[in-house]
Parts: C-alpha cells; structure tokens; sequence
RNA sequence: GCCAGCUUAGCUCAGAUGGUAGAGCAACUGAUUCGUAAUCAGUAGGUCGUCAGUUCAAUUCUGACAGCUGGCUCCA
C-alpha cells in the first residue's frame, strides 16, 4: 500500500510499504538514520483521525500517513515519561518483590508511580532504585505489547497478587484489555510505549510522598515516587535547574531574607506577621487597588469580622462550610468568624432598596477571612489560615452580566500586565452536584461564554467544575520561570441573592432578582504577595520597592551631606533610607544589591562638590552623575511606566 | 487530617555509641575613613521544638504532642 511519511520537518514522501509491515517498518522506508533513531512511537492518521503507534503495531490498512513522535513533541515526551514509570515499577519490584503496583501516569513535569509497600519509600530508597532503572535501561529489552481477555486479565493479576491491577482492569469497559511486558515486569496499560528501555537516557528520581489510592482519603495510602524524564541529558539538566531556580526563589526564604514578613508558628499556625518593609509593599498595593476600584466604579466597603450563627445558617455556610470556619461564644449565641465576605456584602445591598437605575451595584472590600485549613496543607504566604481577598460582589441585571464579566476581565488582564505575567483563561461549567434552575445556568454559562469569545480570549472549557452555586471562570497566570498559579476567579451565584432576597425596581414598577458575581483579581494578599516574590525574585519593580533607593556615604565625611540628600529626594517623593554605617564603600554596595534595591545612590567628595548623586542600576549599570532632583525625576519615573500601557495610574505617599 | 522526612544560636549547618554543645554568616563593641558585591580584632548569644517515660545521669534512647518540609486530599 500507499502512504506519505512525514519527516520531522513536516514534509511527506510517498513509499510503498509492504502488507504486515509496522509501523516502525513504514517509517525505515521514508527516514533518514537521525530522526529515525529518535522516533519513540508513530502517529498514524487514517480516516478516522490520528492515533499514537508502538512502533511495534502493526500499521492499520487505512493508514494515510505515518510520521515519527519525538520526545520533543509533548505526546512524545509524554510518553517516554510514562514508559520510564514502567521501568521505575520494573526496577521496584526487582528490588522490593512485595511492592505491588497501581498506577504510574506521566504528568506535567515527569512522572509518577504509586505502589502498596509494607514499609512506605524513604529518599534513601531512590539512588538503588533508580541504579536498578540504569540496569533496565542498559539491558535494552523491547516494551511487548499483548491482549488479553478483561476476565482472563483480572484472573492473572489476583494471582500475581496484583489486587489494584486488577481492580483497575475490572472497571475498564471493555471485553479485551492491553497489556505491556518490560522483561519480567507486566503491567496494564493502554499504551504506547518506547519499544525498548535504552530510549530511556535521561531520567531522575525525585522525591517519595503519600497518596490515597484513587485519591480519595478514604482509601488505603500508597506510597508515590516521583521523577521525570527528558529526551537527552541537556533537557534534564535544565529541568532540574529550573527546579534549583525555584528554590531559590523560595518566598519563605525570601521573606525573611529581605524583612518583608515572618511566621511564628508555634503560636499562630497558617497566619502571617507582615514586618515593617513587607507591610510597606502590601499598603502599596493596597492603595493602588482601592484607587483603580473607585475609578472602575466600585464602591469600598466593610463587613464585620464574626458574625452570629444564624446568619451563616441562612446562607448555607453553616451546613456546607462549617468544617472549614472558626467559632466563637459571645453571650451565650455562637458567632462565626467569616470565611468569606459576600454575606456582609448582602446585608449592605439590603440596607437600602434598589432602582435598576442604580445597578450594577459593585461592591468592594479588601476582606480579612479566615478560614480553617488542614494543618498539612499550610504553606508559607500561599496557603494561609487568615487571609485578605480582594474581594468584590457584583449586584447586576441579568441582561447586564456580560457586560459586568466583560469589565471584570479587563481589569484582571490589566493588572496581570501589569504585573508582567501571561495566563490562561478556564470556564468551569455546572457541576453534578449543583443547585438552581437549568434556565439560570444556562444564562450565566453562555453570560461566561460570551464574554470570554467577545473578548476573542483563547479559552477551554473544564466540564462539571464549577461552584455548586454557578459557574465560574478561573484565569492562571504564568510567572517569570513558567509556573502556573491561579489567581483571578469570577464566579456566578444565584443562590445567595435568592436566600438574602435580594431585590431591586425595574422599569415595570415590579420587584426583581438581581444576578451576583463574585470576583476577586488577585485572589488574596497574602498568596498574590507570595506569588509576587517568586515571579520577581525578591526585586520588586520600583512602584512596589519597599525601599526605592539607598545613599551610601563612601567615607564619614560625607555623612551630613547623605542624610540631607536623603530629606530632599524623600520630600520629592521617593523611598529611601542611608546605610551610615562605617563600612568600605564595596561592602554597603554589595548589601544594597543583595537587598535589592532598585537604585544605590553613592555620595563621595566629588559629589558633594557637584551637588549631586552617583546612580547605580539594580542591574550594577553605573548610570553615572545626577543631580538629586533628577535622581529623584529618573525613580518617579521609572515607578510610573509600567501603568502607560493599561492606562493606569500610580500615586503613593 | 493522612504518608514520609525533619526540628541544635537570628540564618545556614556540624556534633557526641547517654556525662548539659561548636563553625561560618548576622548582631554588638572597638580600631580603620576606605569610590561600586565581603577591612581587621574582640564580645555576646543555646532549658539542643514541648511534655512525659527509662536511667545515677537524656539534647542523645522510648512515647505522646506541636511545628516545618515534600506530597495526597482540599484550596484564595
């Protein structure tokens, strides 16, 4: 038959390939030597779309065309990493003959494999485990991919004492079911796989944690291992530089090497103390906030911070969020802290009865919730126990909710800008679990839908993840070295202006249901400020420096002369302090770099005598001889152009 | 909450098979007055996470608890 080979260059060759060839035949035909030693599978197109071939497959008779996969295509990389995890379980059962296997899927950054062991996996098991994986990989034995009956399947791995394989083969609804054998290790898989394990160069295990079977924390623990897996060493070098890079930027560690905030966990688990620099940072922020809401059109506004039980009762908290709040006995009644802000935010849109002249009604507050975390699920500033949401509820017509989901995505795209981080856009659609009516979530879904389309946003859809309440629209930001956090959340709810019956007049005199969106930008404070540290590596652009600059005196001489030149450019508006100490100039240069501060000022006898200021770029760039007034016009300015291109503005003092 | 690991000076970490502990940096003091990433010397700093138990003796062994780290579950 007849069919094209597509190269690694995306161009095609037609060759004759013989009956009963595979597809690993077909590609020999239309190859050169270097991509086909690189082919780790074959994707194979036919009428019926594409597919991903072992090799080893024989090639379907309605094939179109044959093209090689490559760990540098992500399927490929996918795969090599899913074949890895094989080997890994391979080299597992070789070393521990007890282990019985479950899953090992690939993920985003490597793999993983779950295994049921006496004795759960310490990080000292890894170096003999992964050795053994070097011994698998160097044997070079072919994956060899068989089928079998499901029963006939599910029989062989309750002898082999396999109980999860065969659960898992139980539930697969199918009559035959594939299976891969990797020298003596067996296991279910769909594949495809790498047809032999010295594909497998560049691996490394990582680390070893718990995992419910199935995920669900009713199950049995198992004990993961994860790694990854790259196409050649280099790729994996980057990978575990990256991972370095990360730590690096740790803001724990960054926290406390630059005095923006500490933890005193002993005494005040999940809850962070913001010290003199960091609060600086944060009342910044906060004061931008406050001031791009109040010209977008909201209003600030405040709720109390405990609340009694019956008002929690009334909104559902009590019967679906209760585990998660704090409580307390005041008199007699219970009050409960609030875990969220929209019940103030109910009880202020009632306080008066509405026009529809005056919607939208958006109403802001920077609201301190606490919330009970699990004790294992804390972690530094970006999983807290008391946090302050940027938070806004949205009281709309519903013929005004695209409009209203329009705005809040601008406002969000304009602050991730300015920021400088990119995202992705995600709609959560009704879940199973879910209340109101079909029409309602039919509004507000296509409401979603509409204005992400209108706004021509690249977006996808995550099927039954939504609220209970309504759906939602999830934006994950991508930070300076490629992680994804997820930020921004615009929620729809019908529930809560139906249990607070809240109303407003139309046009016909009659009384109506206002839709709520619920929406915060940033998320939390708290997270954001953490996000923040790691995305610029503790150097904060100058609007948000804590410190914008710092004199250094080369010599005491110039002593009186620093702290005069720091009044002036303070009076011009800029923050900044002088390191008086009597150091050598190198030294107190070095401190200020390593504190980050976006601008070193040094004043020596030259610049007393010119009456001015040496400027030295965070970058270590000398930007020469300024005068202090145009020291002072060079930081303003440098704190006002990141917000030309949203149109923004920055003013703090 | 669950699994594993961890907890020694402000930070990063040594250390003793049970006889109450060190280093570097930071801090403080003094000398030095120096031009763009580390001047020198000295001083001080610790109930070895907490509470029990074993022991003549526990920071070291055992247990419980708390917290942290990596995950799971969850999530702003």
């Amino acid at each position: 038959m007849q069919i094209s080979v597509i190269n690694a260059g995306g161009e095609s060759g037609s060759v004759e390939v013989p009956s009963g060839a595979s597809c690993g035949d077909a590609l020999k035909l239309g190859l050169s030597g270097k991509q086909l030693r690189a082919a780790l599978a074959a994707r194979v197109a036919s009428a019926g779309g594409e597919r991903l071939c072992d090799l080893s497959a024989p090639l379907p008779g309605d094939a179109r065309s044959v093209a090689p996969v490559t760990a540098d295509d992500p399927d490929g990389l996918a795969l090599l990493r899913h074949s890895v995890s094989h080997i890994m379980a391979a080299a597992v059962q070789r070393l521990f003959p007890h282990a019985r296997v479950t899953i090992g899927p690939s993920i985003d950054s490597g793999f993983y494999y779950d295994f049921d062991v006496e004795r759960p996996f310490t990080v000292e098991d890894l170096p003999a485990i992964e050795e053994e994986m070097r011994r698998i990989a160097a044997e070079d034995v072919p994956f060899v991919r068989s089928e079998m009956k499901k029963a006939d399947a599910v029989k062989l791995f309750e002898s082999r004492g396999e109980n999860y394989k065969a659960e898992i083969i139980g539930g697969i609804d199918a009559d035959t079911v594939s299976l891969y054998r990797c020298g003596e290790f067996l296991d279910l898989c769909r594949g495809p796989h790498l047809p032999r394990t010295g594909l497998a160069k560049a691996f490394k295990l990582l680390s070893v944690a718990g995992a419910y079977w199935r995920g669900d924390e009713k199950n049995p623990m198992l004990s993961r291992i994860y790694g990854t897996a790259f196409g050649d060493e280099k790729a994996l070098k980057a990978h575990l530089e990256r991972l370095e890079e990360a730590r690096r930027r740790d803001h724990r560690k960054l926290g406390r090497e630059l005095d923006l905030f500490c933890f005193h966990e002993d005494v005040a688990p999940g809850m962070s103390f913001w010290l003199p620099r960091g609060m600086l940072l944060r009342t910044i922020l906060e004061d931008f906030l406050r001031r791009e809401h109040l010209k977008r059109g909201y209003e600030i506004v405040q709720g109390p911070q405990i609340l009694r039980r019956e008002l929690w009762e009334k909104s559902g908290h009590y019967d679906h969020y209760r585990a998660n709040m704090y409580f307390t006995e005041i008199e007699g009644d219970v009050h409960g802290v609030k875990p969220m802000n929209c019940v103030g935010h109910m009880l202020i849109y009632n306080q008066h009865l509405h026009s529809y002249r005056e919607l939208p009604m958006r109403l802001f507050e920077l609201g301190v919730v606490h919330r009970h975390e699990k004790s294992g699920t804390l972690h530094g500033l970006l999983r807290v126990r008391q946090f302050t949401q940027d938070d806004a509820h949205i009281l709309c017509a519903p013929e005004q909710l695209e409009e209203e989901i329009i705005g809040v995505m601008h406002l969000s795209a304009d602050l991730m800008d300015l920021f400088g981080f990119s995202y992705r856009i995600f709609i959560s659609t009704r879940p199973d679990d879910s209340i109101g009516s079909d029409e309602a979530w039919e509004l507000a879904t296509s409401a979603l839908i509409k204005a992400v389309e209108k706004e021509g946003k690249p977006y996808q859809i995550n099927e039954g993840d939504g609220a209970f309440y309504g759906p939602k629209i999830d934006i994950k930001v991508t930070d300076a070295i490629g992680r994804e956090w997820q930020l921004s959340t615009i929620q729809v709810d019908f529930t809560l202006p139906e249990r607070f019956n809240l109303e407003y007049v139309g046009q016909d005199g009659e009384r109506h249901r206002p839709v709520m969106v619920h929406r915060a930008i940033l998320g939390s404070l708290e997270r954001f400020i953490g996000v923040l540290t790691e995305h610029y590596a503790g150097a904060f652009p100058t609007w948000l420096a804590p410190v914008q600059a710092r004199i250094l005196n080369v010599t005491d001489a110039q002593l009186d002369y620093a702290k005069k030149a720091r009044e002036r450019l303070a009076a011009l508006g800029v923050r900044v302090e002088v390191d008086t100490r009597n150091e050598k100039l190198g030294f107190k240069v070095r401190e200020a770099q390593l504190a980050k501060i976006p601008y070193i000022l040094v004043v020596g006898d030259r610049e007393v005598q010119d009456e001015g200021v040496n400027v030295r770029l965070r970058s270590g760039e000398n930007a020469g001889f300024h005068t202090v007034e145009d020291a002072a016009a060079m930081i303003r300015a440098d704190s006002e152009e990141p917000f030309k291109r949203g149109g923004m503005s920055y003013s703090f003092s």
